[in-house]
DNA sequence: TGAAATGTTGGGGCG
DNA sequence: ACGCCCCAACATTTC
């Protein structure tokens, strides 16, 4: 009579409509968790979510224990399989789990759905990854949106989202609890041991997260407006691990934001710049929903056609942070050691590779997918198609960030550049955004040989930027 | 959620 | 006092 609770992309027990419904009906409760990476497709998770993975699946272990309850652990190379296994050693009859929406996700849980339905199980899917379901915002004339403001405009109008679940809390056992595998034994942990820059800067789980929730709304909320752009600052609430894990759900943090802004008389807190990057994951989802190819596909047709370059070793100094201009570097690098990058850096160091480099969009997805711990297949793709113009709602190809009038605008003390490029840090405000335009002397002084401590520009951008408007304005400008 | 190129304005130096 | 030039500051257009 039991019910499995199947965990998936929702780590936690809060907020979690799966795991309610399950604790609500009078019967024991099964936790599980089945690691089948295969059946992700090309999108299996990198070595920073991996890693990010295996942590918050021990914090959720935890968690359910302290409700007298356990999480089932299974690796399979179908998660069918592994489910009919779970079933018929705890003698359930029902399973239950929160949708993903990833195109590979979503074709297997529906095949998952009809065949357990076909063995007389009861299966129940619910919606607590998202605000609003894709397929619940309409254009007028029924289409999904292209184009962000719109979109957003529309599910500002629609129905608040409800208010998040309480954790349950206990949760009754089964007469036996299926066998479980260790958590290492899924092998999701790095063999060599690069993981401490990440384990630094982020403690992966939903105490963490809702921890850092207040901590961003007491701190950083207010000025959001002004210091989200500042990669040298804590401007950020550096939530996206936790939301991509499910540690966090985005109803929790919608009510939370409402409440903490309403209590202090903030009542425009809808239009925050902070609930409309909601509105972007949302976004995100959204797109990815309806048009499952664009992870590998552009969204217009017209840049299947272009002629992207083939430069391996342009790709190499642009991934490990070698290109010579300093606010791209100290993006990529950031990212290498704290599986992180601050979003206006992400911009900054997506449009180099793309516009400066001419490499296509799709490696530097590629390449954020295997280091991000936020790595998440919708706002990845959005963020790249939206960076290279070939997307929805995307970027005009004429728009080609300077690296260095972006570095001086939003890193004005240079403090991000001296954190993750440190051999440029004797060198004064005035050319720590472009030691390659640096006077002999300040080089000097500065103990720095371009070419040999810090790279020279790998290429030189006004020249790079006017070769980009060429190549894109052959293919990019809408019709 | 750009930036460069081009155009306009207005104050100050200077013959 | 006046016109001229220079150029910074700002605005507009263009890619």
């Amino acid at each position: 009579m039991a019910t499995l609770v199947w965990f998936r992309r929702d780590l936690r027990l809060a907020d979690n409509p799966a795991l309610a419904a399950a604790a609500a009906a009078d019967a024991p409760v099964v936790p599980v968790y089945i690691h089948a990476p295969d059946e992700e497709a090309e999108w299996q998770p990198g070595a920073a979510s991996r890693w990010w993975l295996h942590q918050s699946l021990e914090r959720l272990r935890a968690k359910l224990r302290a409700c007298g309850s356990q999480l089932s652990i299974r690796a399979s190379a179908h998660a069918l399989a592994a489910l009919r296994a779970l079933i018929r050693e705890s003698g359930a009859t029902r399973v239950v789990w929160n949708r993903c929406y990833e195109p590979a996700a979503v074709t297997r849980d529906r095949a998952v759905k009809q065949a357990l339905r076909e063995d007389g199980i009861e299966v129940a899917s619910y919606g607590g990854a998202l605000l609003h379901e894709p397929w619940a915002v309409r254009t007028r004339g029924g289409d999904p949106f292209q184009v962000f403001t719109p979109y957003w405009r529309q599910c500002q109008s629609l129905e608040d989202p409800s208010e998040p679940l309480p954790a349950p809390r206990a949760l009754r056992a089964p007469a036996a609890w299926p066998p479980s595998q260790t958590l290492a034994s899924l092998e999701l942990l790095p063999k060599l041991r690069w993981s401490e820059g990440i384990a630094a800067a982020f403690t992966p789980g939903s105490d963490a997260a809702h921890a850092k929730l207040e901590h961003f709304l007491a701190e950083a909320f207010d000025e959001y407006g002004s210091r989200r752009d500042q990669p040298g600052t804590d401007g950020t609430s550096r939530l996206s691990p936790h939301l991509h894990f499910g540690e966090i759900g985005p109803r929790e943090i919608w009510h939370a934001t409402r409440r903490f802004a309403e209590h202090r008389g903030r009542h425009s807190w809808r239009d925050s710049q902070f609930i409309t990057e909601l509105g972007w994951r949302e976004f995100a989802h959204h797109l990815l929903y309806h048009f499952p190819n664009t992870p590998s596909q552009p969204l217009r047709a017209s840049f299947a056609q272009f002629p992207w370059r083939a430069d391996p070793r342009a790709l190499e100094a642009w991934s490990r942070g070698m290109t010579g201009y300093p606010i791209v570097d100290a993006g990529m690098r950031e990212l290498w050691h704290t599986g992180w990058m601050h979003n206006r850096v992400r911009m900054i160091a997506a449009s180099f590779l793309v516009k400066d480099l001419l490499l296509s969009w799709s490696l530097g997805a590629r390449w954020f997918w295997d280091t991000l711990v936020d790595a998440d297949l919708a706002a990845n793709t959005l963020g790249w198609q939206w960076v290279a113009g070939c997307g929805a709602d995307a970027a005009p190809f004429f728009r080609i960030f300077n690296p260095v009038s972006q570095g001086q605008r939003f890193d004005p003390d240079g403090r991000y550049i001296r954190r993750w490029v440190p051999e440029l840090g004797g060198l004064p405000n005035r050319w720590i955004h472009e030691p390659g335009a640096a006077p002999p002397s300040v080089l000097d002084e500065a103990g720095i040989t371009l070419g040999k401590s810090y790279p020279s520009p790998i290429v030189d951008h006004a020249v790079a930027r006017r070769a980009a408007l060429e190549a894109f304005k052959r293919i990019g400008p809408r019709r």
